[in-house]
RNA sequence: GUGAUUGUAGCUCAGUUGGUUAGAGCGCCUGAUUGUGGUUCAGGAGGUCGUGGGUUCGAGACCCAUCUUUCACC
């Protein structure tokens, strides 16, 4: 992997870049699509990449571990291949998992054991196993095995996380250098900032992050609940520390203000399950603010979906249509919701990235944040 | 026509020997959702208990009439 700083905003942090991977190229700042099991859910291949626009897609280590199986994901010659993506992927290394499924594991010194959430069965993992089963996967970039703390988290806990993430992340590192890629590409492991909400504690983790000297480095352990503003203020001290030429990725971040605004942090890399997950639930992010298309006033309203918006579906569906989907929960309903939304993010990105180029990047944030966070 | 049977929220139904403001599930209407368990969670609206009489301090419940549902028999 390589990264190409283009272009650094002077009024803020906010930069523009290109990420090169053996699967092409990613041009930053970036939102990716998170498709956990092998799919960006209800959306084809075909669509991610014509009408979407997607440059890169998450996939999930716990997920596909648990299935189908690193045997059968060998077999296939890894993901690109088994899913027919040929563009770049990301993987998580289930770290987060060990958050979201608290009630169903035990962190020790070693790793954390797990029940799977499919069939119960008793599920071990490591540093070491999820580099292994990231390796399998074949992902261009895959994560350190950490442990995201909750909030609000006690100094006490947040700091004994973060050592055990440290020592996890040295693990990490040495496991994937001693482990060469399965599928002749290769792979670049990116380490992940833990330390809740405390400053100091994020300064010292960014800094050993920094000091594992990888190709990038992630933010992990935010937008679990705090406050908006405490998410920026840590955003922006760890940023601070972080060398610039290397892509910065905020984990599982956000609304599509949250993202204007740590891009103007200097932050690279966005993923989130808002835009496809809540499009399956109904909601609709627009350049004119948030639409519950489930509300009853859309009932009648056959306007299209999204007159500004740069998709297919905006234009050649209606709203009423689109809602009467989703509320009789009909397949096609979540389908074009999803295009709608992950089209937005994706576009959302790519002006962030011309307005930078332009130099007009915080005038026109500053005027898009007003009009995004409305209710429609 | 005769004999049973049924009637409570939009739907399917609870509702104790008669006792405060009649409940549930689903549906509907609002929110929430941030490294996805095709979700999940929170809140809300909605009922002259078929109708009319009666008994009783008090009736969704008991009695009478009437309408209604379903069934059987003539």
């Amino acid at each position: 992997m390589k990264f190409q700083l283009a272009v650094s905003d002077p009024k803020s942090k906010a930069r523009t870049g290109i990420i090169s991977t053996d699967h092409g190229e990613i041009l930053t700042p970036i939102f990716m699509p998170v498709g956990t099991a092998g799919t960006v859910k209800s959306v084809h291949q075909r669509e991610l990449i014509n009408d979407i626009k997607a440059q890169i897609i998450l996939g999930n280590t716990y997920h596909l571990s648990l299935r189908p199986g690193m045997e059968t994901m060998q077999q296939a010659g890894g993901l690109h291949q088994f899913m027919n993506w040929d563009k770049p992927i990301l993987t998580d290394s289930g770290g987060y998992q060990v958050y979201s499924l608290s009630e169903n594991r035990k962190i020790v010194e070693e790793g954390v054991k797990f029940r799977s959430h499919i069939d119960g069965s008793h599920q071990f993992f490591s540093p070491e196993s999820a580099i292994d089963i990231q390796r399998k996967i074949g992902a261009d970039i895959i994560m350190a095995f950490d442990e995201c703390t909750p909030y609000p988290c006690e100094y006490k806990l947040a700091k004994l996380s973060m050592e055990l993430t440290h020592r996890w992340l040295k693990r990490c590192c040495d496991h994937f250098d001693n482990n060469p890629p399965l599928y002749g590409h290769s792979q670049t492991l990116f380490p992940i900032i833990q330390g809740s909400t405390y400053t100091d504690l994020r300064k010292q983790s960014a800094e050993y992050a920094a000091s594992m000297n990888r190709e990038g480095n992630a933010i992990g352990g935010l937008s679990v609940g705090e406050p908006a503003e405490m998410m920026y203020e840590i955003t922006d001290a760890v940023t601070d520390l972080l060398p610039t030429d290397k892509p910065r990725y905020l984990m599982g971040v956000g609304t599509p203000v949250n993202i204007l605004e740590c891009i103007a942090l200097g932050i690279d890399m966005f993923d989130c399950v808002m835009p496809t997950r809540n499009a399956r639930n109904g909601m609709l992010f627009t350049s004119e603010g948030i639409i519950n298309i489930r509300n009853e006033k859309w009932k009648n309203d056959f306007s299209p979906v999204d007159a500004a918006g740069t998709a297919f579906v905006d234009t050649q569906y209606n709203k009423a249509y689109l809602r009467h989907l989703i509320i009789s929960k009909e397949i096609l309903g979540a389908q074009i919701a999803t295009i709608h939304n992950l089209r937005f993010y994706l576009w959302l990105v790519g002006e962030a990235r011309e307005k930078i180029i332009d130099g007009t990047f915080i005038m026109w944030k500053n005027e898009m944040v007003d009009k995004l966070a409305r209710r429609l």
